[in-house]
DNA sequence: ACAGAATACGAACGTTCGTGCTAAAAAGTC
DNA sequence: GACTTTTTAGCACGAACGTTCGTATTCTGT
């Protein structure tokens, strides 16, 4: 890796916290400069345009969602376990990553979402793989036998982001202690719903 | 009513509207004078300070919702049915009070949670405001008999402000016109766990 | 109709925005 | 160590930002 690279994960790194505090849109290139200890054409030579470095972040974020969300994941069984796990690494992941504000992906589901162009396109895409996931291990653990046969995987993934974001306004908007817990309340709720009968 | 206070509430119409589709930090005085048709120090006179204005939408906008989703659930008896209403009515407020984008109330939640200032204190008090209300249609919900007795209700209105998230996310960044379906699914199974027995 | 107040405008302020251009410094190659 | 390529800094630009000020216009009460 050559030091352009380096210097440019350096600064996407930095990107991230920014982005976490102020938002994807609220990243201006002077700020991210300052922060990172460069200057902003230094800065700005490694992307070319604003937007591609917003991209850019973008997909990094991403990588670390998964990074911490997913990857982790993997170690538990197939199934009821596995989605526990997911749900609750969902619900820490930036504190995890030490993220001094929110998911960078969220603020600019909000940002964007009547923006229509590139960016709004990566958010959406980025989310949508997010569910995606979601959904396929819902969908392990159902062919597991811990959810019923009949759950109706879609929506079932819907009900998970919900919770999830409203964890999230609880806690950063509301300071409220209890968002974690009262979201694993939640979801227990949620499988209990979906728990297969006995007899089966 | 004078001629000032006439074109300031004009001018905050406009800017529900455009805080709407660009957020509450993104509305720069500058476009809303455009939007408004009048000139920048004309309409920055009226507010003194952007963050002034900036407060103002914010009450204006919790007007508007409480004039969308709370007062015609009054109609409707008190208990399950007003708090179906309450749904029903928060899930499609922005498109009845013809709002190009997104509630800005919420929008204003994400941008603001991590800047602290007199505008975070006012969106925070104003959500809260809203689930506090909501909590008090859940409790009359519990007292009429619709709900069970032990329903947790602070853990019932957490639920439901998730489904609402997520339904906006579904609704307005994936355009998914099962999002509102879906929500009121979700929905009623979240009553349905919460049905008293039948003996009582 | 007229005086006084309320309201709106145009111009300008200093700053920051994103983005070019050019030259210096650093890194990589032989 | 010299040469080439890559990376960074400096400077300038036009536009938009929030804000101030002095002046013009319009409203309001009498």
């Amino acid at each position: 890796m050559g030091k352009g690279e380096e210097t440019r994960q350096a600064i996407l790194d930095q990107a991230i916290a920014l982005a976490s505090e102020v938002g994807v849109s609220g990243l201006s290139i002077g700020a991210l400069a300052d922060k990172a200890g460069m200057s902003k054409s230094g800065l700005f030579a490694h992307f070319g345009s604003k937007e591609e470095m917003q991209l850019a972040v973008l997909r990094r974020s991403q990588e670390r969602f998964a990074e911490y969300v997913f990857k982790p994941a993997l170690k538990e069984r197939r199934g009821l376990p596995r989605l526990r796990a997911l749900m609750t690494n969902w619900l820490n992941w930036t504190e995890k990553a030490r993220l001094p504000g929110a998911c960078p992906l969220n603020s600019a589901a909000n940002e964007f979402d009547d923006q229509p162009g590139a960016v709004r396109d990566a958010v959406a895409a980025g989310l949508a793989e997010g569910r995606r996931m979601l959904g396929n291990a819902v969908r392990l653990a159902v062919e597991a036998g811990d959810l019923r046969a009949d759950t109706d995987i879609e929506q079932f993934v819907f009900e998970l982001v919900g919770i999830e974001l409203v964890a999230m306004q609880s806690q950063r908007l509301f300071r409220d202690k209890q968002a974690i817990p009262r979201a694993l309340d939640a979801f227990e709720r949620l499988v209990r719903d979906h728990q297969p009968s006995r007899k089966e």
